[in-house]
DNA sequence: TGAACATATGAATAGTTGTTCATATGTTAA
DNA sequence: TTAACATATGAACAACTATTCATATGTTCA
């Protein structure tokens, strides 16, 4: 090992874990994710509780989409979005410890 | 209530919580971060580790005291930098968790 | 004090990102 | 098939961000 310490994650991972940590800093993909702690949720239904445009929303989701933080599936007209898996709860849990101090 | 329900944060703890986030979404900061795992280290020493410039360093680690993830203290002509506390670790391992899937 | 060293900082720039707008795709019901 | 609805997508633009460069600030030692 030259410049890299044992617990130095590759530069792979470290792009990887940076471009996640990204993803969760944004208010708009925050919020969609906090509608999700309560459950699944549309396309249509979440713009309409965030009161923003179902383009931006659908922007968004497909950025969570990618990033395996949501799923989706599809009933009809409708697309529902749910959490993809607990790491994103506690994640943000730790988050907010950190800024309630 | 009316857009928002019981688990929404209010808007201006959603944006701290982006800002937070979006300090971890760099690499840049992430090794400085992993860095500072190991121990205390000045900020030339982590110029070169990183093979970055000085002030390269020395913005992001303004970033990273700004949003009070690292402490500093001077010894002579150095400058010394260390974790604030243990949220900085146990949000970077749940994000690990989360991309080792 | 002045030279040498370590770090911080402001301005400039290139690259990135979130939203909007227009429109395309996909689904249902008549 | 066609209209109406729900969602996705591409292009464009404005806002933001990380690095570089030049230089300022702060510290030590001779």
């Amino acid at each position: 090992m030259s410049k890299a310490n044992k617990t130095m994650p590759n530069e792979t991972e470290l792009y990887d874990l940076a471009d996640l940590f990204k993803v969760f800093g944004d208010s708009t993909r925050l919020k969609i994710l906090f509608v999700l702690f309560e459950g699944e949720s549309s396309v249509g239904d979440l713009a309409t509780s965030l009161n923003m445009t179902q383009s931006a929303i659908s922007h968004q989701l497909k950025i969570l989409k990618v990033n395996k933080l949501v799923n989706s599936r599809r009933d009809g007209k409708l697309i529902f979005y749910s959490l993809a898996d607990e790491h994103v709860r506690s994640i943000i849990a730790q988050g907010r410890e950190h800024i309630e101090e």
